[in-house]
DNA sequence: GTAAGTACGTACCTTTTGGTAAGTACTATT
DNA sequence: AATAGTACTTACCAAAAGGTACGTACTTAC
Protein backbone atom coordinates (compact mmCIF):
# COMPACT_ATOMS: atom_id res chain seq x y z
CA UNK A 1 0.00 0.00 0.00
CA UNK A 2 1.29 3.72 -0.70
CA UNK A 3 1.07 5.79 1.91
CA UNK A 4 0.05 9.63 0.77
CA UNK A 5 0.75 9.98 -2.83
CA UNK A 6 -2.09 11.62 -4.94
CA UNK A 7 -2.47 8.54 -6.98
CA UNK A 8 -3.15 6.43 -4.61
CA UNK A 9 -6.68 7.94 -3.53
CA UNK A 10 -8.11 8.12 -7.13
CA UNK A 11 -6.95 4.63 -7.62
CA UNK A 12 -8.83 3.60 -4.68
CA UNK A 13 -11.85 6.03 -5.74
CA UNK A 14 -11.88 4.26 -9.13
CA UNK A 15 -11.54 0.66 -6.75
CA UNK A 16 -14.46 1.89 -4.91
CA UNK A 17 -16.27 2.81 -7.85
CA UNK A 18 -16.18 -0.55 -9.92
CA UNK A 19 -16.66 -2.43 -7.20
CA UNK A 20 -20.30 -0.29 -6.34
CA UNK A 21 -21.06 -0.47 -9.40
CA UNK A 22 -23.19 -3.98 -9.26
CA UNK A 23 -26.34 -3.96 -10.66
CA UNK A 24 -27.35 -7.43 -8.29
CA UNK A 25 -26.84 -5.11 -5.58
CA UNK A 26 -30.64 -3.68 -4.46
CA UNK A 27 -29.15 -0.37 -3.82
CA UNK A 28 -26.77 -0.07 -7.04
CA UNK A 29 -28.13 3.78 -8.90
CA UNK A 30 -27.41 2.23 -12.08
CA UNK A 31 -30.18 -0.18 -11.47
CA UNK A 32 -32.42 3.39 -12.53
CA UNK A 33 -30.32 3.52 -15.58
CA UNK A 34 -31.23 -0.12 -16.72
CA UNK A 35 -34.59 0.90 -15.80
CA UNK A 36 -35.09 3.39 -18.31
CA UNK A 37 -33.02 1.55 -21.14
CA UNK A 38 -35.29 -1.02 -20.65
CA UNK A 39 -38.59 0.37 -20.48
CA UNK A 40 -41.43 -0.50 -22.70
CA UNK A 41 -40.88 2.53 -24.95
CA UNK A 42 -36.88 3.68 -24.88
CA UNK A 43 -35.81 0.37 -26.52
CA UNK A 44 -37.81 1.24 -29.64
CA UNK A 45 -36.75 4.55 -29.66
CA UNK A 46 -33.09 4.16 -28.63
CA UNK A 47 -33.62 1.54 -32.01
CA UNK A 48 -35.17 3.95 -34.12
CA UNK A 49 -32.61 6.71 -33.56
CA UNK A 50 -30.12 4.90 -34.38
CA UNK A 51 -31.35 5.29 -37.86
CA UNK A 52 -31.23 9.54 -37.86
CA UNK A 53 -32.51 11.90 -36.35
CA UNK A 54 -36.09 12.72 -35.99
CA UNK A 55 -38.92 14.67 -34.89
CA UNK A 56 -41.37 14.08 -31.97
CA UNK A 57 -44.32 13.68 -34.19
CA UNK A 58 -42.16 11.18 -36.64
CA UNK A 59 -41.17 9.04 -33.35
CA UNK A 60 -45.03 9.22 -32.36
CA UNK A 61 -46.37 7.68 -35.95
CA UNK A 62 -43.21 4.74 -36.16
CA UNK A 63 -43.46 3.63 -32.91
CA UNK A 64 -46.19 1.80 -32.94
CA UNK A 65 -49.04 2.22 -30.52
CA UNK A 66 -47.20 4.94 -28.08
CA UNK A 67 -49.43 8.16 -26.72
CA UNK A 68 -48.49 11.31 -26.80
CA UNK A 69 -47.87 11.46 -23.32
CA UNK A 70 -46.10 8.33 -22.94
CA UNK A 71 -43.20 9.60 -25.86
CA UNK A 72 -42.88 12.64 -24.38
CA UNK A 73 -42.00 10.99 -21.08
CA UNK A 74 -39.78 8.57 -22.65
CA UNK A 75 -37.76 10.83 -24.47
CA UNK A 76 -37.60 13.49 -21.36
CA UNK A 77 -36.02 10.46 -19.63
CA UNK A 78 -33.77 9.68 -21.76
CA UNK A 79 -32.41 13.14 -22.66
CA UNK A 80 -31.96 13.63 -18.84
CA UNK A 81 -29.67 10.73 -18.64
CA UNK A 82 -27.13 11.95 -21.48
CA UNK A 83 -29.05 9.23 -24.18
CA UNK A 84 -30.84 11.78 -26.20
CA UNK A 85 -30.25 15.64 -27.78
CA UNK A 86 -33.55 17.21 -27.66
CA UNK A 87 -33.07 20.63 -30.13
CA UNK A 88 -35.55 22.66 -30.00
CA UNK A 89 -35.64 25.38 -33.06
CA UNK A 90 -37.86 28.68 -32.28
CA UNK A 91 -39.92 28.58 -35.55
CA UNK A 92 -43.59 28.61 -36.04
CA UNK A 93 -45.11 25.72 -36.07
CA UNK A 94 -42.96 23.85 -33.54
CA UNK A 95 -39.67 22.14 -34.65
CA UNK A 96 -38.41 19.90 -32.26
CA UNK A 97 -35.58 17.11 -33.18
CA UNK A 98 -34.19 14.35 -31.09
CA UNK A 99 -31.25 12.30 -31.72
CA UNK A 100 -28.57 10.13 -29.84
CA UNK A 101 -25.41 11.16 -27.97
CA UNK A 102 -22.58 9.44 -28.46
CA UNK A 103 -23.21 7.60 -24.82
CA UNK A 104 -27.00 7.08 -26.31
CA UNK A 105 -25.72 5.65 -29.48
CA UNK A 106 -23.29 2.91 -27.57
CA UNK A 107 -26.52 2.14 -25.28
CA UNK A 108 -28.64 2.03 -28.51
CA UNK A 109 -25.89 -0.13 -30.36
CA UNK A 110 -26.44 -2.95 -27.71
CA UNK A 111 -30.15 -2.76 -27.47
CA UNK A 112 -30.46 -2.87 -31.13
CA UNK A 113 -28.53 -6.46 -30.97
CA UNK A 114 -30.83 -7.54 -28.70
CA UNK A 115 -33.96 -6.30 -30.61
CA UNK A 116 -32.56 -8.10 -34.10
CA UNK A 117 -32.08 -11.37 -32.17
CA UNK A 118 -35.47 -11.77 -30.60
CA UNK A 119 -37.23 -10.63 -34.36
CA UNK A 120 -34.75 -13.17 -35.79
CA UNK A 121 -35.18 -15.64 -33.67
CA UNK A 122 -38.86 -15.26 -32.81
CA UNK A 123 -39.62 -18.58 -34.39
CA UNK A 124 -37.64 -20.45 -32.42
CA UNK A 125 -39.07 -18.96 -29.66
CA UNK A 126 -42.54 -19.57 -30.70
CA UNK A 127 -41.61 -23.10 -31.55
CA UNK A 128 -40.07 -23.49 -27.81
CA UNK A 129 -43.16 -22.17 -26.22
CA UNK A 130 -45.89 -24.34 -28.33
CA UNK A 131 -43.51 -27.45 -27.02
CA UNK A 132 -43.97 -26.35 -23.52
CA UNK A 133 -47.50 -26.20 -23.59
CA UNK A 134 -47.94 -29.94 -24.32
CA UNK A 135 -48.40 -31.89 -21.35
CA UNK A 136 -44.86 -33.67 -22.01
CA UNK A 137 -44.35 -36.74 -24.37
CA UNK A 138 -41.65 -35.32 -26.49
CA UNK A 139 -40.74 -38.93 -27.91
CA UNK A 140 -44.23 -39.80 -27.58
CA UNK A 141 -44.23 -43.09 -30.32
CA UNK B 1 -15.63 -1.72 -43.79
CA UNK B 2 -16.50 -4.93 -41.77
CA UNK B 3 -19.87 -6.53 -42.57
CA UNK B 4 -20.36 -6.80 -38.87
CA UNK B 5 -21.19 -3.27 -38.01
CA UNK B 6 -24.26 -2.36 -36.25
CA UNK B 7 -25.49 -0.57 -39.53
CA UNK B 8 -25.70 -3.98 -40.74
CA UNK B 9 -28.95 -4.73 -38.10
CA UNK B 10 -29.87 -1.51 -38.69
CA UNK B 11 -30.47 -1.66 -42.23
CA UNK B 12 -31.67 -5.59 -41.38
CA UNK B 13 -34.25 -4.16 -39.08
CA UNK B 14 -35.56 -1.39 -41.61
CA UNK B 15 -36.00 -4.22 -43.97
CA UNK B 16 -37.87 -5.76 -41.95
CA UNK B 17 -40.02 -2.62 -40.73
CA UNK B 18 -41.18 -2.09 -44.74
CA UNK B 19 -41.93 -6.00 -44.53
CA UNK B 20 -44.50 -5.31 -41.48
CA UNK B 21 -43.64 -7.70 -39.02
CA UNK B 22 -41.40 -5.72 -36.73
CA UNK B 23 -41.29 -4.88 -33.31
CA UNK B 24 -42.18 -1.07 -34.40
CA UNK B 25 -45.64 -2.21 -34.88
CA UNK B 26 -48.22 -1.97 -32.29
CA UNK B 27 -49.52 -5.35 -32.63
CA UNK B 28 -46.17 -7.84 -32.91
CA UNK B 29 -46.11 -10.39 -30.65
CA UNK B 30 -42.42 -10.26 -30.29
CA UNK B 31 -43.36 -7.42 -28.02
CA UNK B 32 -44.57 -9.76 -25.45
CA UNK B 33 -41.16 -11.54 -25.93
CA UNK B 34 -39.19 -7.90 -25.48
CA UNK B 35 -41.34 -7.35 -22.47
CA UNK B 36 -40.65 -10.63 -20.54
CA UNK B 37 -36.61 -10.38 -21.07
CA UNK B 38 -36.38 -6.53 -20.64
CA UNK B 39 -38.12 -6.74 -17.34
CA UNK B 40 -36.72 -5.81 -14.34
CA UNK B 41 -35.99 -8.92 -12.39
CA UNK B 42 -35.37 -11.31 -15.70
CA UNK B 43 -32.62 -9.54 -16.59
CA UNK B 44 -30.44 -10.20 -13.11
CA UNK B 45 -31.79 -13.54 -13.55
CA UNK B 46 -30.64 -14.51 -16.89
CA UNK B 47 -26.82 -13.02 -16.33
CA UNK B 48 -26.64 -14.92 -13.05
CA UNK B 49 -27.70 -17.96 -14.92
CA UNK B 50 -24.94 -17.50 -17.31
CA UNK B 51 -22.66 -18.05 -14.65
CA UNK B 52 -24.46 -21.67 -14.12
CA UNK B 53 -27.23 -23.80 -12.62
CA UNK B 54 -28.75 -21.89 -9.38
CA UNK B 55 -31.39 -23.37 -7.17
CA UNK B 56 -34.74 -20.69 -6.03
CA UNK B 57 -32.98 -19.74 -3.07
CA UNK B 58 -29.38 -19.28 -4.05
CA UNK B 59 -31.28 -16.54 -6.73
CA UNK B 60 -33.21 -15.07 -3.54
CA UNK B 61 -30.11 -14.38 -2.10
CA UNK B 62 -27.53 -13.29 -5.11
CA UNK B 63 -30.51 -11.11 -6.88
CA UNK B 64 -30.24 -7.93 -4.49
CA UNK B 65 -33.94 -7.10 -3.43
CA UNK B 66 -36.29 -9.38 -5.27
CA UNK B 67 -39.31 -10.89 -3.17
CA UNK B 68 -39.95 -14.91 -3.58
CA UNK B 69 -43.07 -13.48 -5.20
CA UNK B 70 -41.62 -12.00 -7.97
CA UNK B 71 -38.93 -14.72 -8.37
CA UNK B 72 -41.14 -17.24 -8.94
CA UNK B 73 -43.03 -15.26 -11.51
CA UNK B 74 -40.04 -14.04 -13.37
CA UNK B 75 -38.68 -17.85 -13.44
CA UNK B 76 -42.25 -18.99 -14.68
CA UNK B 77 -41.87 -16.96 -17.74
CA UNK B 78 -38.84 -17.50 -18.59
CA UNK B 79 -40.05 -20.87 -18.27
CA UNK B 80 -42.73 -20.95 -20.06
CA UNK B 81 -40.68 -18.43 -23.11
CA UNK B 82 -38.30 -21.16 -22.89
CA UNK B 83 -35.19 -19.62 -21.83
CA UNK B 84 -34.91 -21.59 -18.72
CA UNK B 85 -34.99 -25.23 -17.74
CA UNK B 86 -36.76 -26.53 -14.30
CA UNK B 87 -35.77 -29.18 -13.00
CA UNK B 88 -37.42 -30.37 -9.90
CA UNK B 89 -36.35 -32.94 -7.88
CA UNK B 90 -38.51 -35.60 -5.56
CA UNK B 91 -36.55 -34.96 -2.36
CA UNK B 92 -37.12 -33.82 0.82
CA UNK B 93 -36.27 -31.08 1.64
CA UNK B 94 -37.61 -29.69 -1.86
CA UNK B 95 -34.77 -29.38 -4.63
CA UNK B 96 -35.38 -27.36 -7.90
CA UNK B 97 -32.95 -25.95 -10.26
CA UNK B 98 -32.78 -23.53 -12.91
CA UNK B 99 -30.38 -23.51 -15.66
CA UNK B 100 -30.18 -21.74 -18.82
CA UNK B 101 -31.82 -22.99 -22.39
CA UNK B 102 -29.77 -23.07 -25.55
CA UNK B 103 -32.19 -19.96 -26.61
CA UNK B 104 -32.34 -18.41 -23.27
CA UNK B 105 -28.02 -18.44 -23.36
CA UNK B 106 -27.82 -16.69 -26.64
CA UNK B 107 -30.68 -14.04 -25.22
CA UNK B 108 -28.98 -13.62 -21.99
CA UNK B 109 -25.32 -13.22 -23.73
CA UNK B 110 -27.00 -9.96 -25.31
CA UNK B 111 -28.55 -8.81 -22.40
CA UNK B 112 -25.24 -9.39 -19.81
CA UNK B 113 -23.38 -7.19 -23.09
CA UNK B 114 -25.83 -4.65 -21.92
CA UNK B 115 -25.76 -5.09 -18.27
CA UNK B 116 -21.59 -4.82 -18.48
CA UNK B 117 -21.64 -1.84 -20.77
CA UNK B 118 -24.03 0.38 -17.82
CA UNK B 119 -21.33 -1.02 -15.34
CA UNK B 120 -18.67 -0.04 -17.51
CA UNK B 121 -19.62 3.31 -18.37
CA UNK B 122 -21.81 4.55 -15.26
CA UNK B 123 -19.30 7.20 -14.49
CA UNK B 124 -19.46 8.62 -17.82
CA UNK B 125 -23.56 8.68 -17.43
CA UNK B 126 -22.92 10.13 -13.98
CA UNK B 127 -20.96 12.80 -15.60
CA UNK B 128 -23.36 13.70 -18.37
CA UNK B 129 -26.71 13.56 -15.72
CA UNK B 130 -24.75 16.54 -13.84
CA UNK B 131 -23.80 18.59 -16.85
CA UNK B 132 -27.47 18.07 -18.26
CA UNK B 133 -28.15 19.46 -14.56
CA UNK B 134 -26.99 22.90 -15.29
CA UNK B 135 -28.32 26.22 -15.92
CA UNK B 136 -26.31 26.10 -19.15
CA UNK B 137 -23.30 27.26 -19.54
CA UNK B 138 -21.11 24.61 -20.75
CA UNK B 139 -18.21 27.12 -22.44
CA UNK B 140 -18.86 29.94 -20.21
CA UNK B 141 -15.64 32.77 -20.23
C1' DG C 1 -64.24 30.06 -39.88
C1' DT C 2 -63.05 25.42 -39.43
C1' DA C 3 -59.82 21.83 -39.49
C1' DA C 4 -55.26 20.18 -39.28
C1' DG C 5 -50.50 20.14 -37.99
C1' DT C 6 -46.76 21.43 -34.61
C1' DA C 7 -45.07 19.81 -29.66
C1' DC C 8 -46.23 19.23 -25.94
C1' DG C 9 -48.76 19.66 -20.51
C1' DT C 10 -52.34 18.24 -17.41
C1' DA C 11 -56.27 15.91 -15.16
C1' DC C 12 -58.46 11.75 -14.56
C1' DC C 13 -58.87 7.01 -14.63
C1' DT C 14 -57.60 2.00 -15.35
C1' DT C 15 -54.25 -1.57 -15.60
C1' DT C 16 -50.11 -3.57 -14.36
C1' DT C 17 -46.43 -4.25 -11.39
C1' DG C 18 -44.56 -5.25 -7.21
C1' DG C 19 -44.14 -5.63 -2.11
C1' DT C 20 -45.60 -7.85 2.63
C1' DA C 21 -47.12 -11.30 5.25
C1' DA C 22 -48.98 -15.46 5.84
C1' DG C 23 -49.75 -20.40 4.80
C1' DT C 24 -48.18 -25.31 3.03
C1' DA C 25 -45.76 -29.70 3.93
C1' DC C 26 -42.04 -31.97 5.37
C1' DT C 27 -37.35 -32.58 7.73
C1' DA C 28 -33.25 -31.61 10.35
C1' DT C 29 -31.32 -29.17 14.06
C1' DT C 30 -31.16 -27.50 18.73
C1' DA D 1 -40.97 -28.46 21.29
C1' DA D 2 -39.55 -24.62 18.77
C1' DT D 3 -36.83 -22.86 14.88
C1' DA D 4 -34.95 -22.91 10.40
C1' DG D 5 -34.61 -24.32 5.72
C1' DT D 6 -36.67 -26.06 1.27
C1' DA D 7 -39.77 -23.92 -2.71
C1' DC D 8 -43.16 -22.06 -3.41
C1' DT D 9 -48.64 -20.03 -3.34
C1' DT D 10 -52.18 -16.96 -2.02
C1' DA D 11 -54.51 -12.75 -0.32
C1' DC D 12 -54.20 -8.15 0.24
C1' DC D 13 -52.59 -3.61 -0.57
C1' DA D 14 -49.61 0.38 -2.52
C1' DA D 15 -47.20 2.31 -6.25
C1' DA D 16 -46.09 2.91 -10.87
C1' DA D 17 -47.12 2.69 -15.62
C1' DG D 18 -49.91 3.96 -19.08
C1' DG D 19 -54.15 5.40 -21.75
C1' DT D 20 -57.84 9.07 -23.03
C1' DA D 21 -59.14 13.37 -23.71
C1' DC D 22 -58.69 17.96 -23.47
C1' DG D 23 -56.07 22.54 -23.47
C1' DT D 24 -52.27 25.72 -25.35
C1' DA D 25 -50.61 28.85 -28.98
C1' DC D 26 -49.77 29.75 -33.42
C1' DT D 27 -50.01 29.05 -38.58
C1' DT D 28 -51.40 27.24 -43.03
C1' DA D 29 -54.82 25.21 -46.02
C1' DC D 30 -59.63 24.71 -47.40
Amino acid sequence: MSTDTPGASLRAALARQNQGAHLLAAACPSRVVLSHLTSRWAVLVLVLLLSGTRRFSELRREVGGVSEKMLAQTLDALAGDGFVLRQAYLVIPPKVEYSLTPLGREAAERLAVLVDWIEDNYPRIEQARAELALPYAPNAA
